[in-house]
Parts: C-alpha cells; structure tokens; sequence
DNA sequence: CAAATAGCGCACAGCTTGTGCGCAACTGGA
DNA sequence: TCCAGTTGCGCACAAGCTGTGCGCTATTTG
C-alpha cells in the first residue's frame, strides 16, 4: 500500500498492458521508450509490488450468450455483521452477480448482474434475491446501451 | 454474432484465459488436456471471431491512488438523440467515469466513477456532472467495500 | 570528491510460439 | 456398407521471445 514510487516508465508501461497485455517486450519498448530487457525488469517488479495484479482475457459477452445486464440495488432489513454475512454468501454464490458493493446512501448493496435474457433475470430476483429474509427491497436499471467500458484505470504515463 | 460454435475445449480455454492470460500454452495445455499446439491454434481462432476482445493487465486500483469509487445516477431532461450526445461526450470526454450505461428504470444513466478522494469526487458532480445543461438529477452511492470483482463472464467450461 | 547505488542496453541461453506434417476419428453420399 | 472428404489431434522444428549476467554511465550520499 506504500513505499512504493512509481517513475514515468512504470505509469507508462501500466497504461499500455492495461490495453493490451499481449505486447511482447520489444513492442512495449517502443512505445514506452526502453530496451526490452528493461521493460521485462520492470514488468517483473510491478507484478512483486503487486501494482498489476494479474492478467486477463477480455471475451465478448454478447457471444457467449450474455445479453441482459442490469445494475441492481438492495436494501437489508438488519444490519449486523454476521446478518449480512449470510446476503454476501448469496452473492459470491450466483455467478450472475459479477459485481457487488456495499455501499453509503439511498441503497446498501449494488449489484452488477448479468443474464442470458430477461427471463434468467427475473428468476433470479424473485426466486433468489426477493425471498432472503435479510432483503427488504429490490430495485434494478436493466442497461440497454454501454457508452463507455473502460478496461483499465486512468494511468497518466500514457 | 453468430455462426460460432463454442466446444467444451473452446469454454474451458476461455474459462482459464480470463482468469490469467499469462499462461504459456503449454500450462494452458494442462489446464484444459489438450497438447500447447492445439492450444495456440484454438487461441488464434478465438481471438480472430473476436470471442476473444483482447488481452489486459489488472492494476490496483489504491496503489495507484485512487481511493474513492461510486456508482451514479443521472436523469435527463430532454431525450431526443442529439441531446443525449452532448452529454455522452461529457461522458467520455472525462477519465473518471469508468463506465457509464444507459439504462431503463428510475434513472436515465448509471455511471462508475472512480476519483482520488471524496474532494475529487464531489468537484466532478458539482462542477462538471450538474451544472450540465441537460442534467435534472445526479444521486451517487459511495462503494464502501467491495464484495465481488469477477474479471470476467461465467464461461461454464471450467 | 570519492564510494556506493541505481538504472541502462547488450548478448546469449533457454523457453515459447506457431506451422507443416502425418495420422486417426468422424461425416455424408452412393 | 463402404469410401472419399473433412475435421481435429499431437509431434517436431524453426523462428522469435524472455529473462539474467555483465559492463557501463549517471545520480546520490557521506
């Protein structure tokens, strides 16, 4: 979480493998201005500090049969630690829920899910998220057109 | 978007790729029984029917400074076409907003937003997301924890 | 001002990738 | 039933990539 300076280089080559890690050491010398050698150095080191966490395969989703998203807010009726522990289990659960906050303001509990229609979704609000005795209300935006999906995080190196 | 069919080898591929795509095909091989050269040629005709989009670094997002993350709604006032667009270019235009949907429900947009700190934050809605000719109503949710941050999609071949 | 340190590119050994090839297992028509 | 065509497999190998030892330079430190 510190201790851990990171040169123009290092923002410069996260900004290029966060588009595309598939760039070979030559390629990513070029853009960054480095020798390969150095970049392969720095690559190392930026996976040990953990800065880049891991690599990625970024599929299409509407190819794999994935054509409903929506962002779905919660709310809980209590809220003790071991209370909501129970609702979290149910989220890690569902492979449709690819995302979940908790989070400060009108709802406790925001959620990404993604389903193959309509039909998929609506089961699982109403077999799934609506019967936990823990929810007390559901509200969902089903998003019909994604303006932007940015893959990465604004790196000012590149 | 169709014309594409997808094997178990094809799914359990896709299942390992998003989750590390630093593999060597023939770790990759391994993983999913099938010889490094099978491997390659399968990754190549994934990523050329563009099932696979490409490939990323995930980076740490607090290492890298960014401590404040919240998901926002907005709602419009006028929906024609070229309305909307002024705002998209908004949209676009700023490297906070992550993502950003529009949806059907209560709002007209949901965005991610991502900033340093609450002070950020709140200098994107006040000065840049409000004073927005177009914009009626922004009501933002700060994500407190995150429970769930799957990379990727549920590919059921693994 | 000298020693220590950090960071660079070059060179090279070892590993990885992608393709040609031969083989086996399915497919479809006579 | 049988056989030609097709598809998909692993093996082998050439070409290319990766990561490390090395010597060099520039910056920092006492």
């Amino acid at each position: 979480m510190h201790g851990i300076s990171l040169d123009r280089y290092d923002l410069a080559i996260l900004s290029v493998l966060q588009k595309n890690s598939a760039l070979t050491n030559s390629e990513l010398g070029e853009r960054v201005s480095l020798s390969p050698s150095q970049c392969s150095r720095r690559k190392a080191r930026l996976e040990a500090e953990g800065v880049i966490k891991g690599y990625s395969a970024r599929l299409d989703a509407s190819r794999l049969g994935f054509g409903l998203r929506a962002i779905t807010r919660v709310n809980l009726k209590a809220h003790g630690e071991s209370m909501d522990d129970d609702f979290v289990t149910l989220l890690t659960k569902h492979a449709m829920v690819r995302e979940a906050y908790s989070v400060s303001g009108d709802a406790d509990y925001v959620l990404h899910v993604i389903a193959k229609d309509l039909t998929e979704f609506s089961d699982f609000i109403h077999h799934h998220l609506l019967p936990h005795p823990n929810v007390t209300q559901v509200r969902s935006e089903i998003i019909l057109r994604s303006m932007k999906e940015e893959q990465g995080l604004p790196v000012s190196g590149g």
